[in-house]
DNA sequence: TGGTTCGTAAGTGTCCAACA
DNA sequence: TGTTGGACACTTACGAACCA
């Protein structure tokens, strides 16, 4: 039997991968599994060399106007094999990605998204809330080759009446330290037409209609749909281009939360926008 | 005492757009 | 067509602090 040991940055590195699956050098920071890049650049090319290769990573080079893209980190199998050694656990009880294939354009929409995630998550660390389930777009279960296992299918899937489904980016649920739980729907929108975003969130009014989330998800109460943006610009002509849908009713509108990325960084709770209200709203 | 981590500072690498 | 500059991420060097 070999006997892995593990510094306590490495052990926090893997870790991180294992909750958050991609995760790049400013975000690793972020979550303060060390303090300093000049630290983790090293025990990040450590991890990935010849002689540990625990994690691997996705460079996508420079982007016109943005500047260099950041490096995106994943578990690789002996890496999941090692850290569920470390946390006493089955190989098959830690995820790691397979097929790792990702374009340019879908790497910024999943880095928001889990920037999405950290930040619900430090949050609810900070405020004694429990995260009790959160997937992503980009969790999925079976395989469609398989003559054993399920169709492949997103874990986040709400599935409808007319067969047809969603499949919003992220759902999580909260409990707070009062024992209250809440269910989130979340979609993050970047580089979008906001005509296409508006499209998105107004299929929403079939899954309101239906009661389709709290069946999906097993939740006796409305969902919260948060809709996130890169910036302002977006989020007002998202929700012009609502307010002037004939088809999305007044009543849709208290199911949505509006906010940008860096404010939701900032804070989860407070500061959203409603439908055609410019007065912000807390969450709960 | 040696391994690990932290912190500062400066330099390098990558890609694209603009320009001569 | 080659050069330059912008906008970043990433790397390296070095010294110091911490801790078992």
């Amino acid at each position: 039997m070999t006997v892995t040991t593990l510094t306590d940055t490495e052990f926090k590195i893997l870790d991180a991968l294992r909750i958050f699956r991609y995760l790049t050098a400013e975000q690793l920071l972020r979550l303060k599994v060390t303090a300093h890049a000049s630290h983790l650049y090293p025990v990040l090319r450590d991890l990935a060399d010849g002689k540990r290769p625990w994690v691997e990573k996705i460079d996508h080079g420079a982007m016109p106007g943005v500047g260099r893209i950041p490096a995106a980190h994943y578990l690789t199998e002996q890496g999941a094999k090692v850290l569920a050694g470390a946390l006493g656990l089955d190989p098959t009880e830690v995820p790691y990605p397979k097929g790792v294939v990702l374009v340019r354009h879908g790497f910024m929409h999943r880095l928001h998204t889990i920037d999405c995630e950290i930040a619900v998550r430090l949050w609810a660390a900070e405020h004694g809330h429990t995260v009790d389930y959160m997937a992503s777009y980009f969790d999925v279960s079976g395989a469609n080759r398989s003559k054993t296992k399920p169709k492949r299918r997103a874990l986040t899937k709400i599935d409808l009446a007319d067969g047809s489904g969603i499949i919003p980016d992220s759902v999580f649920h909260l409990t707070g330290s009062d024992g209250t739980p809440r269910l989130f729907v979340l979609e993050m929108y970047n580089q979008h037409r906001t005509k296409r975003m508006s499209e998105k969130l107004a299929e929403y009014r079939y899954a309101i209609g239906e009661h389709a989330i709290e069946r999906q998800f097993d939740y006796p109460h409305s969902p919260r749909i948060l809709a996130v943006f890169e910036d302002d610009k977006a989020l007002e002509l998202t929700q012009r281009n609502l307010t002037q849908r004939p088809d999305f009713g007044a009543h849709f509108r208290p199911f949505f939360f509006f906010k940008t990325l860096p404010e939701l960084m900032a804070d989860f709770q407070e500061g959203w926008r409603g439908i055609g209200e410019v007065r912000q709203t807390a969450l709960f």
